[in-house]
DNA sequence: CTAAAACCTCGAGCCACTGGAGGTTCAACC
DNA sequence: GGTTGAACCTCCAGTGGCTCGAGGTTTTAG
C-alpha cells in the first residue's frame, strides 16, 4: 500500500497533481486509513504512470479519460485510441510549422539589430510594422 | 475618433480583449464620451498593433510591456529589447525541439499500431510503458 | 421618435495545475 | 507510552490570456 507521497514520488508527479486528477476523476477515489489517508495499490499506480506518460506526450486530459477508457475494455476497437493519437500529431506537427515560423522572423530582427538606441531598435521595428516580416502569423503565440 | 468595435476590427483584437488590456494596463485608459463609452485616436491603434503583432510573434505580455515602455522611450539602449528577443528566441528553439521528439514518438506509435482490438493496440502499449518509447521526455505537454 | 446595433460593467469559466493556510494523522525513536 | 516532526488532510486562491454571458445603457440610422 502507497501512501500519496510515495506514489507521487515513484511516478513524479506532485501530491496535489494526484488530488487535482481524482477531483476531474481520472484517478478513482482510493481507499482511505481510519485517520482519512489515501492508501493506493498497484492499479492505481499503473493508472497515474499511464496518464503522466500520455501527458508527457501532449495528450490533454479529455484525451487521456479516452484513452483510459479504451485501455479498461480491451475487447473494444483501437480505432479510437488511434485516431485520438492521429489527431495529437496533426496537432504537433501544426505548432511545430508555426513555431518555425516563429524562428525565422525572431532570428531575424536579432540579427539585424546592430544594437545602439531604441530609436533605431530593428527588434522594436519590426514588432510596430508587420510590413517588415516575410511571413504571415495567423494565430497567436505558441 | 474610433469606438472599441472599430479598434477592434482594425487590429483583429476581440473587444473584450481590448478591455482586458485596459485593465493589465497594456493599453491606456482612453477618453470617453459624455455617456461613458471610449473612444480611440491613432496612438492607441498603433499601440494595439505593436501589442497584437508582439503576441503573434509569441511574446508573453510582461515582455510586451517592457518591449512598449521601450519603445516610447527612444533614447534608451536597446539592449534589453534584443534580450527579451533572444529569449523569445531560446524559448521557441526549445518548444520546438520537444515537439519534434513527442512528433517521433508519436508517428512511431501509431504506424506501429495494425488496428484491432484494444488489448493489441500499440498507442496504448506504449503509453502504458514508457520502455517502448525510443527518447525521453522531461517536461509535460507541449 | 423608435428600433437595433453597439456599448457598458461585473462575474465566471477555460486548462492543468500549483501554492498556501490552518489543522490532523502517522511513524519512528526514546 | 509519549513526543516529535514529517507527511497528510480540506478548502480556497492564483496562474495566462483571454472568452463568454447576463443584464443594462448609449449611440445612430431611418
Ligand atoms: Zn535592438
Ligand atoms: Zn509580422
Ligand atoms: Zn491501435
Ligand atoms: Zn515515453
Amino acid at each position: 500500500m502507497l501512501t500519496i507521497g510515495n506514489l507521487a514520488k515513484r511516478t513524479g508527479t506532485k501530491v496535489q497533481t494526484i488530488r487535482y486528477y481524482e477531483q476531474v476523476g481520472l484517478m478513482p477515489e482510493p481507499g482511505r486509513t481510519d485517520g482519512g489517508q489515501r492508501r493506493y495499490g498497484d492499479a492505481e499506480l499503473d493508472r497515474l504512470s499511464f496518464i503522466r506518460h500520455a501527458r508527457q506526450l501532449g495528450f490533454s486530459l479529455d484525451a487521456i479519460r479516452e484513452l483510459l477508457d479504451l485501455s479498461d475494455h480491451p475487447a473494444r476497437s483501437c480505432e479510437e485510441a488511434d485516431a485520438i493519437a492521429r489527431r495529437q500529431l496533426k496537432q504537433v506537427k501544426q505548432r511545430m510549422a508555426r513555431l518555425e515560423l516563429l524562428r525565422v522572423e525572431l532570428e531575424r530582427m536579432i540579427e539585424e539589430c546592430s544594437g545602439g538606441q531604441a530609436a533605431d531598435c530593428r527588434v522594436l521595428e519590426v514588432l510596430r510594422d508587420h510590413a517588415e516580416c516575410l511571413t504571415d502569423h495567423e494565430g497567436i503565440g505558441t
